[in-house]
DNA sequence: CGCGGGTTTGATGATGCTCAAGCCCGGTGG
DNA sequence: CCACCGGGCTTGAGCATCATCAAACCCGCG
């Protein structure tokens, strides 16, 4: 049951109970490992993903083979590729699982049938939307103003309980810098 | 008359005559110079700004005191800082025109009038900030991806039209380059 | 105990910035 | 109508930041 969801909905827009039990039928609960994937490259987005528990990462994989992790997830948080779920066409993205997750699923077939029961939910998203146009385009602020020794900084001193959940790399690929940098920066730090 | 606003909104979701008529009385239009700005750092962002013709830049500036472009806006599109539009508390950008301009300005304060009135509005927005949204996961897959030369060879591939209307100076500081730099790839090219 | 993913180390070097100067060209005033 | 002014673009030298590569190391897990 997607307590969390709905929870959350509640913050932004009224949902009565009657509500919320119809929003179930819309959703499906997912449990998936650390590790595991919702979408890989070339693959149709069909859902957008609400992390109850646990932490998605949205990235892709560069010319050379990288690694490049474009947004993180955490609990309360909504994570799809936008472009591919609107187009439905092949994602040149990976959605994955950093920890054992517990996600519900909002599949895009369904949209429209749940928003004409719920219009309320136009509302609540196009909220949850303002949020995160406005985060990423802090995310650009950073990017261009900061030394990616102060990105690395500024990143661990705003989120130090977020930094514990994962590993250097995958910190590394959302900075934009190489793990390698990371370990001197480090260093430098002592 | 906004008319290029209901035409744009009649591309995503039903707009009798009536409703636009409706519309007219939450906007309110606005001729902007060249170089005349909508918004400026400190200031509270009161509204979503919409070009009807001409072009505004979002930037801010950065602690050496040069000027960093999050977004350009061009006919149709929206541009705001949602962070501060959603807060309202003193904004970290500036909003500027980058050629004489018509726009449609929409209120923050008006914004829940509106939408109680014209609740399809709410998904018009929804869809418009999904749009959004993804155009933003490209970006910074894009500046993840490429080098500085390839970002710059791109972008002027991709939108050459647009190229010719801005500086080569605001240019480089939409893709977090130096005019110097830009001046280098133009020569190497030829 | 051994394997393997993740991190560290250090040497080398490219990318792209800084700074200072000159240049080009379009607008403005005399 | 010309001269000047100034914003923007160019040039080049020098240099910082940060990536690359290869190797060693660490440690948790099977």
């Amino acid at each position: 049951m997607p307590a969390g969801l709905a929870t959350h909905i509640k913050k932004f827009v009224d949902l009565t109970e009657e509500e919320a039990s119809i929003l179930l039928t819309y959703t499906r609960p997912l449990e998936i490992k650390k590790k595991g994937f919702l979408l890989k490259e070339g693959q149709v987005c069909r859902a957008n993903y609400f992390v109850e528990k646990g932490c998605l990462r949205l990235f892709f994989i560069d010319e050379k083979g990288t690694e490049q992790t474009v947004q993180f997830a955490i609990e309360n948080w909504w994570v799809t590729d936008y472009t591919g779920f609107r187009s439905q066409a092949p994602s040149h993205f990976y959605i994955q699982a950093v920890e054992n997750s517990k996600i519900t699923v909002f599949e895009r077939s369904t949209q429209d049938g749940l928003f004409a029961k719920l219009p309320q939910l136009e509302r609540y998203f196009r909220l949850i939307l303002e949020k995160s146009y406005g985060a990423s385009q802090w995310r650009i602020k950073y990017i261009f103003s900061l030394s990616k020794e102060n990105m690395y900084k500024q990143f661990i001193a705003s989120f130090p309980a977020f930094v514990q959940r994962i590993p250097q790399y995958m910190l590394a690929s959302y900075l934009g810098l190489t793990p390698e940098y990371v370990s001197e920066i480090r260093k430098k730090k002592s």
